[in-house]
DNA sequence: CGCGCATTTGATCGAAATCAATATTAGTGG
DNA sequence: CCACTAATATTGATTTCGATCAAATGCGCG
């Protein structure tokens, strides 16, 4: 009996295998493992050396980098439905991935994700977050805090709601969301409360 | 007689078809076309529908992109020896490309990049790309005017300057800088002749 | 309960935006 | 080759935004 079925899993859309199917869908399957994580866990450190991608199936994580001097930042988040390890693959992992809550992942070995099948598949993924870093990049540097602000939460609300709820519950700090908009955390729950009006 | 020649050209080792040889490198060669422009051409528009990479021989070209509300921000600058067009092969150029001179760049059709040997390559280059605006992000949050500027004329500098000398020009505007590191041009002014001291 | 951590709020300060005015450069046509 | 023009760069004065510092409040947990 198999523990773990892509063919079932409603994140398929989003992930690896999303358009594949019969022998290929069985072989992917076989290759991936599945992880849990409880809150504050590192999955991987900045530099490690790379052995495969995550799928973030519940739960989340914090990407952060430590700069040269010793500042670190949060420079993504990554939701059920991400992928991480997009930027990794040829070398090492250039930043540390924290759970921000219990979470489970997949672990899809870099061999099940070589397959020739997959390939367009992968450039394509690939695609979409070079894509969402250049959509951040403009509303980092063009809005002012609040904005800024508003950004953040249209887009955390995009990724995290699946489920057209009238609220959803952020899974990180304020201080996490102060550094992934480069503010202060006095900054950024100024910003938090003037949207609550 | 073959006008392009990528065996010869000093920029492959960042192109695609660095390590291609044989019959796979003389058919790239073919598909190739080589495009010339003036200064403040517009390469592609934000939108346009996307039929292949372009590889930069020379001059330089900034990468626009306009926000919803209007406001336009140069979201990056291409050198001799970057390739545009990695973020948008699924759909559509996702920026408009800009010549800042007179700028040599070689076509690259789809098909030609799609070639199964140059899959890795062509995922490589996606990835580098990525990794430099994890980079340049973590600069662009966590500096000040000054050192923020500095940080890019050092780059600029690094993928510029390929003979090893002295001095080089830069090809954009202050404004154009001011832009891109998400200052107002007085304030690049100012930076720029305080590092001249 | 009391400790540690996060959030909230206020007061102050500084960096950079903005406004505004010149200087410099480049480009154009006479 | 020289006005004339437009665009860019430079510089100063002022203001605004957000960082910083500091203190208080709230909260979860052993």
């Amino acid at each position: 009996m198999r523990i773990l079925s892509c063919r079932t899993c409603p994140r398929r859309p989003t992930c690896l295998p999303a358009y594949a199917s019969g022998e290929c869908l069985a072989a992917f399957e076989d290759s991936v493992r599945q992880r849990e994580l409880p809150e504050g866990r590192a999955l991987v450190h900045q530099d490690d050396p790379f052995l495969g991608y995550y799928a973030v199936r519940s739960g989340a994580l914090k990407a952060v980098v430590a700069a040269s001097d010793g500042i670190d930042g949060v420079i993504m988040f990554l939701y059920p439905g991400d992928i991480a390890g997009l930027g990794a693959m040829t070398h090492r992992w250039p930043k540390s991935l924290v759970t921000l809550g219990p979470t489970r992942l997949c672990w899809i070995p870099e061999h099940a994700a070589k397959r020739p099948e997959l390939a367009g598949r992968l450039t394509s993924l690939i695609e979409d977050r070079l894509q969402r870093m250049y959509r951040a990049r403009i509303m980092r540097t063009s809005l002012h805090s609040a904005k800024r602000l508003a950004a953040f939460l249209i887009d955390a609300a995009y990724r995290l709601a699946h489920a057209p709820e009238a609220w959803f519950e952020l899974p990180m700090l304020q201080r996490e969301i102060a550094s992934y908009l480069g503010l202060a955390t006095a900054s950024t729950n100024r910003a938090l409360r003037e949207l609550q009006q």
